[in-house]
DNA sequence: TCGTCATGTGTACAAGTGTACGCTTGGGCC
DNA sequence: GGCCCAAGCGTACACTTGTACACATGACGA
């Protein structure tokens, strides 16, 4: 058996990859990701992996760093639109509560993504950009120390939600942004 | 179902098992981790494995219990030395700073750890014993709300401790305490 | 029309995996 | 002393993995 008629270049074929890497990593892990899988979930042949891409670690670096541009210009979105400070902490509030982990998926490949970046330090400049994007945005309405414990905050209380069984409710959430933002 | 006496071998044996488990899930992570080099970690014949454990997953199970019993009980060893209110804001301050995230090894494995959990809820037992051990610590020194936040922001700013650059200096860890503790 | 060649694919392969299973071993009992 | 039998081990096996590489294909210039 040998090669079937060979599509044509498929410009998207690469962003397909990527795309289908992250819900298998979403799904699976990182460690359960390998060239088949994301092969067989973007529907294409294993040879192509190592076409697009020189091995595995390329391949994830591109599709994470698509996830955390993603999750950041979510996020900056949502502050941006605020218009006073009042609003700026409803959405911080909003952002915690429901916003930017919303969804299971986000939530394991935010994790995933972290234990590679605690591991491996070439992973970092993607947490890195990251982190630095959602300062920025919570700058733009409060102060660099303040934005700074509240990105803090967002962080712990996502944890918490995801690890523990009793979630934080919702007057506490707005209690603790409250403490960061009126000392 | 007479105890016997162990036989040939040293009766520590598993326990040095668990203990060779964390030094290879913290150098190459959960899923470079294997049979074979922790059998070689542990200095065990690779027969042993599946003789002492059922699977992976139960090794790594125990591992990881043992882990985090011992970073909880440090914990709470720390906080529970204070006397007062303001030595407990120093101490937390200080694990903050120093204690219970000392190493990178620690903060290595509490991440593998976090995704394990993230994605598979059978080892969320784990966390969620860890982190009600944590917060009953925190709560023989403040109230129940005040203790949550504060556990929250300690996971937040250890967290952006190790995959951020700019290290939050220790003034504004101070800051954070004080703003949480009093609103 | 036909040859050329970059693009993209199928497949083979060596390395490494978890686990089952039969064999060795030596302490306790007669 | 000599036997017994479970604790503990070595090994084999079926499988999965990443990657290299030979080769089919069709667009395009001549």
């Amino acid at each position: 058996m040998q090669a079937r008629a060979p599509r044509r270049t498929d410009p998207h074929r690469r962003e397909r990859v990527i795309d289908a890497c992250l819900d298998v990593i979403a799904d699976v892990g990182v460690d359960g990701t390998t060239h088949r899988r994301v092969a067989a979930a973007a529907d294409v042949p294993l040879g192509s992996m190592t076409y697009h891409f020189a091995g595995m670690d390329e391949l994830l670096r591109e599709a994470f760093t698509l996830f955390a541009d993603q999750v950041a210009t979510q996020f900056a979105r949502r502050l941006d639109s605020a218009t006073s400070e009042e609003e700026a902490e409803r959405a911080v509030v909003d952002i915690i509560l429901h916003d930017t982990f919303g969804t299971d998926r986000d939530l394991v490949l935010t994790h995933e993504l972290y234990t590679l970046a605690a591991r491996r330090p070439e992973y970092r400049t993607i947490t890195q950009t990251w982190m630095a994007r959602s300062r920025a945005a919570l700058e733009r309405h409060f102060d660099p120390s303040t934005a700074r414990l509240l990105d803090a905050l967002i962080e712990g209380l996502t944890i918490h939600r995801a690890l523990d069984v009793t979630r934080p409710d919702d007057a506490l959430v707005v209690e603790a942004v409250r403490r960061i933002l009126r000392p």
